[in-house]
DNA sequence: AAAGCGGGGAA
DNA sequence: TTCCCAGCTTT
Protein backbone atom coordinates (compact mmCIF):
# COMPACT_ATOMS: atom_id res chain seq x y z
CA UNK A 1 0.00 0.00 0.00
CA UNK A 2 2.76 2.59 0.83
CA UNK A 3 3.61 1.80 -3.19
CA UNK A 4 1.22 4.24 -3.50
CA UNK A 5 3.60 6.58 -2.25
CA UNK A 6 6.44 7.38 -4.50
CA UNK A 7 10.09 8.66 -3.44
CA UNK A 8 8.48 12.47 -4.10
CA UNK A 9 5.11 11.91 -1.74
CA UNK A 10 7.29 10.56 0.88
CA UNK A 11 9.78 13.50 1.56
CA UNK A 12 6.83 15.59 0.66
CA UNK A 13 4.71 13.99 3.62
CA UNK A 14 7.84 13.99 5.89
CA UNK A 15 8.72 17.73 5.16
CA UNK A 16 4.99 18.61 6.19
CA UNK A 17 5.04 16.76 9.21
CA UNK A 18 8.27 18.13 10.17
CA UNK A 19 7.33 21.73 9.55
CA UNK A 20 4.10 21.31 11.20
CA UNK A 21 6.05 19.98 14.22
CA UNK A 22 8.10 23.03 14.14
CA UNK A 23 4.98 25.55 14.48
CA UNK A 24 2.93 23.28 16.53
CA UNK A 25 5.55 20.87 18.90
CA UNK A 26 4.73 20.76 22.59
CA UNK A 27 7.72 21.03 24.80
CA UNK A 28 8.35 18.00 27.14
CA UNK A 29 11.13 17.68 29.74
CA UNK A 30 12.52 14.90 27.92
CA UNK A 31 12.51 16.49 24.65
CA UNK A 32 15.10 19.22 26.05
CA UNK A 33 17.40 17.00 26.74
CA UNK A 34 19.50 14.26 24.08
CA UNK A 35 21.11 12.06 26.98
CA UNK A 36 20.27 8.80 26.16
CA UNK A 37 19.35 7.53 29.70
CA UNK A 38 17.05 10.62 30.44
CA UNK A 39 15.70 9.61 27.25
CA UNK A 40 15.38 6.12 28.11
CA UNK A 41 14.02 6.52 31.54
CA UNK A 42 10.92 9.15 29.80
CA UNK A 43 10.04 6.05 27.83
CA UNK A 44 9.88 3.53 30.04
CA UNK A 45 7.61 5.63 32.24
CA UNK A 46 5.49 6.46 29.19
CA UNK A 47 4.95 2.67 28.21
CA UNK A 48 1.40 2.33 28.15
CA UNK A 49 1.23 5.23 30.07
CA UNK A 50 -0.57 9.05 29.49
CA UNK A 51 1.93 11.62 29.40
CA UNK A 52 0.07 14.09 31.49
CA UNK A 53 0.20 11.05 34.21
CA UNK A 54 3.86 11.03 34.11
CA UNK A 55 4.01 15.51 34.31
CA UNK A 56 1.68 15.72 36.72
CA UNK A 57 3.56 13.74 39.64
CA UNK A 58 6.75 14.60 38.72
CA UNK A 59 8.11 10.91 37.99
CA UNK A 60 10.71 11.88 35.87
CA UNK A 61 12.08 14.96 37.39
CA UNK A 62 12.10 13.03 40.78
CA UNK A 63 13.72 10.01 38.81
CA UNK A 64 16.37 12.19 37.49
CA UNK A 65 17.31 14.10 40.70
CA UNK A 66 17.93 10.64 42.80
CA UNK A 67 18.93 8.83 39.94
CA UNK A 68 20.62 11.13 37.97
CA UNK A 69 22.71 8.81 35.92
CA UNK A 70 23.62 5.02 35.18
CA UNK A 71 26.40 4.76 37.76
CA UNK A 72 23.55 6.01 40.65
CA UNK A 73 20.50 4.18 39.61
CA UNK A 74 22.84 0.65 39.12
CA UNK A 75 23.92 0.95 42.70
CA UNK A 76 20.54 1.82 44.44
CA UNK A 77 18.16 -0.90 45.80
CA UNK A 78 15.01 -2.08 45.10
CA UNK A 79 12.98 -0.24 47.73
CA UNK A 80 15.07 3.08 46.51
CA UNK A 81 13.17 1.95 42.97
CA UNK A 82 9.94 0.95 43.47
CA UNK A 83 9.24 4.03 45.81
CA UNK A 84 9.79 6.29 42.76
CA UNK A 85 7.80 4.29 40.56
CA UNK A 86 5.15 4.01 43.11
CA UNK A 87 1.94 4.72 41.89
CA UNK A 88 2.67 4.58 38.02
CA UNK A 89 2.08 0.76 37.34
CA UNK A 90 3.55 -1.77 35.64
CA UNK A 91 6.67 -1.96 38.28
CA UNK A 92 8.80 -4.66 35.90
CA UNK A 93 9.95 -1.24 33.94
CA UNK A 94 11.69 0.53 37.03
CA UNK A 95 13.63 -2.79 38.03
CA UNK A 96 14.49 -3.19 34.05
CA UNK A 97 15.19 -0.01 33.81
CA UNK A 98 17.84 -0.48 36.76
CA UNK A 99 19.24 -3.60 35.21
CA UNK A 100 19.67 -1.54 31.90
CA UNK A 101 22.08 0.80 33.58
CA UNK A 102 23.89 -2.55 35.26
CA UNK A 103 24.21 -4.07 31.90
CA UNK A 104 25.53 -1.10 30.33
CA UNK A 105 27.83 -0.69 33.23
CA UNK A 106 29.42 -4.15 32.76
CA UNK A 107 28.80 -4.55 28.96
CA UNK A 108 29.41 -1.19 27.11
CA UNK A 109 31.69 -0.11 29.61
CA UNK A 110 29.07 2.45 30.92
CA UNK A 111 28.72 3.59 27.33
CA UNK A 112 25.39 3.94 26.14
CA UNK A 113 24.98 2.06 23.31
CA UNK A 114 23.96 3.37 19.78
CA UNK A 115 23.93 1.05 17.31
CA UNK A 116 19.69 0.00 17.49
CA UNK A 117 20.89 -3.78 17.99
CA UNK A 118 22.31 -3.42 21.00
CA UNK A 119 20.09 -0.80 22.33
CA UNK A 120 17.35 -3.52 21.60
CA UNK A 121 19.14 -5.99 23.62
CA UNK A 122 19.16 -3.73 26.84
CA UNK A 123 16.40 -5.41 29.94
CA UNK A 124 12.74 -4.39 28.76
CA UNK A 125 13.11 -2.75 25.25
CA UNK A 126 11.64 -3.35 22.65
CA UNK A 127 11.24 -2.31 18.71
CA UNK A 128 9.20 0.72 20.15
CA UNK A 129 11.21 2.03 22.94
CA UNK A 130 14.90 1.19 21.41
CA UNK A 131 13.69 3.05 17.41
CA UNK A 132 12.45 6.13 19.96
CA UNK A 133 16.06 5.91 21.78
CA UNK A 134 17.74 5.68 18.58
CA UNK A 135 16.21 8.62 17.10
CA UNK A 136 15.43 11.32 20.18
CA UNK A 137 18.37 10.47 21.75
CA UNK A 138 21.06 10.18 18.78
CA UNK A 139 18.60 11.73 15.86
CA UNK A 140 19.30 8.14 13.99
CA UNK A 141 16.85 6.91 11.65
CA UNK A 142 14.71 4.23 13.33
CA UNK A 143 10.97 3.18 12.34
CA UNK A 144 8.50 3.45 15.64
CA UNK A 145 5.19 2.05 16.36
CA UNK A 146 3.61 3.19 18.91
CA UNK A 147 -0.34 3.69 19.90
CA UNK A 148 -0.36 7.30 18.04
CA UNK A 149 1.33 6.36 14.79
CA UNK A 150 -0.91 3.03 14.61
CA UNK A 151 -3.99 5.79 14.36
CA UNK A 152 -1.78 7.74 12.20
CA UNK A 153 -1.03 4.95 9.43
CA UNK A 154 -4.26 2.87 9.75
CA UNK A 155 -5.74 6.05 8.60
CA UNK A 156 -3.80 7.05 6.04
CA UNK A 157 -3.40 3.55 4.24
CA UNK A 158 -7.05 2.97 5.44
CA UNK A 159 -6.14 -0.15 6.90
CA UNK A 160 -9.76 -1.95 8.17
CA UNK A 161 -8.23 -5.24 9.16
CA UNK A 162 -7.07 -5.81 13.05
CA UNK A 163 -3.79 -4.55 14.09
CA UNK A 164 -3.62 -6.62 17.10
CA UNK A 165 -2.49 -9.74 14.91
CA UNK A 166 1.07 -10.79 13.77
CA UNK A 167 -0.01 -9.72 10.06
CA UNK A 168 -1.38 -6.18 11.48
CA UNK A 169 2.13 -5.51 13.47
CA UNK A 170 4.16 -6.78 10.03
CA UNK A 171 1.93 -4.02 8.17
CA UNK A 172 2.54 -1.43 10.43
CA UNK A 173 6.23 -1.95 11.02
CA UNK A 174 6.71 -2.10 7.31
CA UNK A 175 4.83 1.42 6.59
CA UNK A 176 6.61 2.43 9.54
CA UNK A 177 9.73 1.54 8.16
CA UNK A 178 9.21 3.16 4.54
CA UNK A 179 8.11 6.60 5.85
CA UNK A 180 11.07 6.91 8.23
CA UNK A 181 12.89 10.25 7.76
CA UNK A 182 16.52 9.56 7.13
CA UNK A 183 17.18 13.41 6.97
CA UNK A 184 15.73 14.48 10.57
CA UNK A 185 14.98 11.25 12.25
CA UNK A 186 14.34 12.71 15.75
CA UNK A 187 11.64 15.54 14.02
CA UNK A 188 10.01 12.99 12.40
CA UNK A 189 9.34 10.63 14.88
CA UNK A 190 8.13 13.15 17.27
CA UNK A 191 5.70 14.87 14.82
CA UNK A 192 4.05 11.51 13.75
CA UNK A 193 3.85 10.55 17.36
CA UNK A 194 2.69 14.36 18.28
CA UNK A 195 0.37 14.33 14.87
CA UNK A 196 -1.35 10.98 16.90
CA UNK A 197 -1.86 12.98 19.83
CA UNK A 198 -3.23 15.95 19.08
CA UNK A 199 -5.05 15.92 16.00
CA UNK A 200 -5.24 12.51 14.37
CA UNK A 201 -6.92 11.53 17.89
CA UNK A 202 -9.52 8.78 18.81
CA UNK A 203 -12.70 10.40 19.26
CA UNK A 204 -13.04 13.09 16.17
CA UNK A 205 -10.14 13.63 14.35
CA UNK A 206 -9.25 17.16 13.68
CA UNK A 207 -8.79 16.82 9.52
CA UNK A 208 -9.29 20.49 8.78
CA UNK A 209 -6.29 20.90 10.55
CA UNK A 210 -3.98 17.97 9.51
CA UNK A 211 -0.73 19.09 7.71
CA UNK A 212 -0.92 15.40 5.92
CA UNK A 213 -4.68 15.06 4.82
CA UNK A 214 -3.62 15.66 1.12
CA UNK A 215 -2.32 12.00 1.51
CA UNK A 216 -4.98 10.50 3.66
CA UNK A 217 -7.27 8.13 2.18
CA UNK A 218 -9.49 8.86 5.23
CA UNK A 219 -9.47 12.76 4.84
CA UNK A 220 -12.84 13.75 6.58
CA UNK A 221 -14.35 10.43 6.12
CA UNK A 222 -16.48 8.73 8.74
CA UNK A 223 -14.50 5.26 8.73
CA UNK A 224 -11.50 7.11 9.68
CA UNK A 225 -13.40 7.51 13.61
CA UNK A 226 -13.62 3.91 13.66
CA UNK A 227 -9.73 3.03 12.47
CA UNK A 228 -8.07 1.29 14.24
CA UNK A 229 -9.63 -2.30 14.42
CA UNK A 230 -8.69 -4.39 17.26
CA UNK A 231 -9.81 -7.81 17.33
CA UNK A 232 -9.07 -8.71 21.15
CA UNK A 233 -11.81 -7.94 23.45
CA UNK A 234 -10.20 -8.26 27.29
CA UNK A 235 -12.95 -9.65 29.19
CA UNK A 236 -13.56 -8.23 32.87
CA UNK A 237 -13.93 -10.86 35.64
CA UNK A 238 -14.55 -9.84 39.71
CA UNK A 239 -12.89 -10.61 42.35
CA UNK A 240 -13.63 -9.63 45.63
CA UNK A 241 -10.49 -9.37 48.40
CA UNK A 242 -10.51 -8.75 52.25
CA UNK A 243 -8.00 -6.86 54.08
CA UNK A 244 -6.92 -5.87 57.17
CA UNK A 245 -6.29 -2.39 58.43
CA UNK A 246 -4.58 -2.60 61.72
CA UNK A 247 -3.37 1.01 62.72
CA UNK A 248 -1.33 1.36 66.19
CA UNK A 249 -0.85 5.41 67.15
CA UNK A 250 0.67 6.08 63.86
CA UNK A 251 1.69 2.69 62.78
CA UNK A 252 0.03 0.64 60.28
CA UNK A 253 0.78 -3.20 59.39
CA UNK A 254 2.11 -3.82 56.38
CA UNK A 255 3.05 -7.37 54.44
CA UNK A 256 4.91 -7.30 50.97
CA UNK A 257 3.82 -8.78 47.90
CA UNK A 258 4.63 -12.04 47.07
CA UNK A 259 3.49 -13.14 43.23
CA UNK A 260 3.85 -11.64 40.31
CA UNK A 261 1.82 -8.81 40.26
CA UNK A 262 3.41 -5.59 42.22
CA UNK A 263 6.15 -7.51 43.11
CA UNK A 264 8.15 -5.84 46.04
CA UNK A 265 5.49 -3.31 47.08
CA UNK A 266 3.43 -3.63 50.41
CA UNK A 267 -0.19 -4.26 51.37
CA UNK A 268 -2.81 -4.40 53.82
CA UNK A 269 -2.35 -8.33 55.23
CA UNK A 270 -5.05 -10.64 53.10
CA UNK A 271 -7.41 -11.17 55.76
CA UNK A 272 -8.68 -14.78 54.20
CA UNK A 273 -4.85 -15.72 54.92
CA UNK A 274 -5.28 -14.99 58.61
CA UNK A 275 -6.77 -17.22 61.02
CA UNK A 276 -8.42 -14.58 63.72
CA UNK A 277 -8.63 -15.78 67.02
CA UNK A 278 -11.94 -17.19 68.08
CA UNK A 279 -12.75 -15.02 70.67
CA UNK A 280 -11.64 -11.76 68.44
CA UNK A 281 -13.92 -9.15 67.24
CA UNK A 282 -13.44 -7.61 63.65
CA UNK A 283 -15.32 -4.70 62.07
CA UNK A 284 -15.71 -3.73 58.54
CA UNK A 285 -14.14 -0.35 58.09
CA UNK A 286 -15.99 0.01 54.36
CA UNK A 287 -15.45 -0.98 50.87
CA UNK A 288 -14.08 0.30 47.59
CA UNK A 289 -14.02 -1.18 44.27
CA UNK A 290 -10.54 -0.86 41.88
CA UNK A 291 -9.31 -2.71 38.57
CA UNK A 292 -6.41 -4.45 38.31
CA UNK A 293 -5.25 -5.84 34.68
CA UNK A 294 -8.23 -7.88 33.47
CA UNK A 295 -10.25 -7.84 37.14
CA UNK A 296 -12.96 -5.91 38.70
CA UNK A 297 -11.82 -6.20 42.56
CA UNK A 298 -14.37 -5.06 45.35
CA UNK A 299 -12.09 -4.89 48.31
CA UNK A 300 -13.21 -4.58 51.62
CA UNK A 301 -11.46 -2.94 54.96
CA UNK A 302 -11.55 -4.63 57.68
CA UNK A 303 -10.16 -3.64 61.10
CA UNK A 304 -10.29 -4.00 65.16
CA UNK A 305 -10.26 -2.04 68.41
CA UNK A 306 -7.06 -4.20 69.55
CA UNK A 307 -4.55 -4.57 66.87
CA UNK A 308 -1.99 -5.42 69.02
CA UNK A 309 -3.52 -8.44 69.65
CA UNK A 310 -4.05 -9.74 66.36
CA UNK A 311 -1.19 -8.39 64.48
CA UNK A 312 0.52 -11.25 66.57
CA UNK A 313 -1.57 -13.56 64.10
CA UNK A 314 -0.03 -12.01 60.67
CA UNK A 315 3.02 -13.62 59.05
CA UNK A 316 5.98 -11.58 58.06
CA UNK A 317 4.39 -8.49 58.97
CA UNK A 318 5.68 -4.93 59.70
CA UNK A 319 5.00 -1.45 61.29
CA UNK A 320 5.34 1.13 59.22
CA UNK A 321 4.97 5.15 60.24
CA UNK A 322 2.11 6.46 58.35
CA UNK A 323 3.73 9.55 57.69
CA UNK A 324 6.54 7.45 56.30
CA UNK A 325 5.12 4.67 53.99
CA UNK A 326 6.89 2.05 52.13
CA UNK A 327 6.07 2.07 48.37
CA UNK A 328 2.29 0.52 48.20
CA UNK A 329 -0.16 -0.79 45.13
CA UNK A 330 -2.36 2.33 44.61
CA UNK A 331 -5.41 0.85 46.12
CA UNK A 332 -4.30 0.20 49.61
CA UNK A 333 -2.61 3.63 49.70
CA UNK A 334 -5.97 4.74 48.90
CA UNK A 335 -7.56 2.62 51.55
CA UNK A 336 -5.38 3.33 54.26
CA UNK A 337 -5.60 7.30 53.56
CA UNK A 338 -9.21 7.27 53.63
CA UNK A 339 -9.99 4.97 56.82
CA UNK A 340 -6.75 5.68 59.01
CA UNK A 341 -7.24 8.39 61.01
CA UNK A 342 -4.21 10.46 62.67
CA UNK A 343 -4.56 9.21 65.83
CA UNK A 344 -4.70 5.61 65.46
CA UNK A 345 -8.77 5.80 65.18
CA UNK A 346 -9.95 3.67 62.50
CA UNK A 347 -13.79 4.57 60.84
C1' DA B 1 -0.89 -16.70 19.45
C1' DA B 2 -2.36 -15.44 23.90
C1' DA B 3 -1.98 -13.95 28.47
C1' DG B 4 -0.01 -11.12 32.17
C1' DC B 5 1.23 -6.79 33.87
C1' DG B 6 -1.20 -0.95 36.92
C1' DG B 7 -3.28 2.75 37.15
C1' DG B 8 -5.79 6.67 35.72
C1' DG B 9 -8.35 9.73 32.52
C1' DA B 10 -11.86 10.44 29.09
C1' DA B 11 -15.94 9.42 26.26
C1' DT C 1 -19.36 1.13 31.76
C1' DT C 2 -15.52 0.72 28.00
C1' DC C 3 -11.48 2.12 25.82
C1' DC C 4 -6.90 3.63 25.61
C1' DC C 5 -2.45 5.12 26.96
C1' DA C 6 5.33 7.04 23.72
C1' DG C 7 4.65 -1.76 25.03
C1' DC C 8 7.30 -5.70 26.67
C1' DT C 9 7.89 -10.33 28.38
C1' DT C 10 6.52 -14.89 29.30
C1' DT C 11 3.83 -18.85 28.37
Amino acid sequence: MAEHLSKTDISDWQDALVEWFAENGKSYPWRETTDPYAILASELMLQQTQIRTVLERSYYERWLEKFPDLETLAKASEEEILKAWEGLGYYNRARNLQKTAQHIIQEHNGEFPTAYADILDLPGIGPYTAGAVTSFAFDRPAPIVDGNVIRVLTRVFAYDEPIDTTAGKRQLWEWAEALTSHQQPRAYNSAIMELGQTLCTKGSPKCLLCPVATWCQSRDQPSAQSLPIKQKKTKITDKSERTLLLVDGSQVLLVQETGSRRKGLWRLPDLSKISVPKNHRTHLCGEMTYAITRYRVTMQVWSTRSPKALADSVEAAEWFSIKDLPALGAPYRRAILEFAGQNGEVS
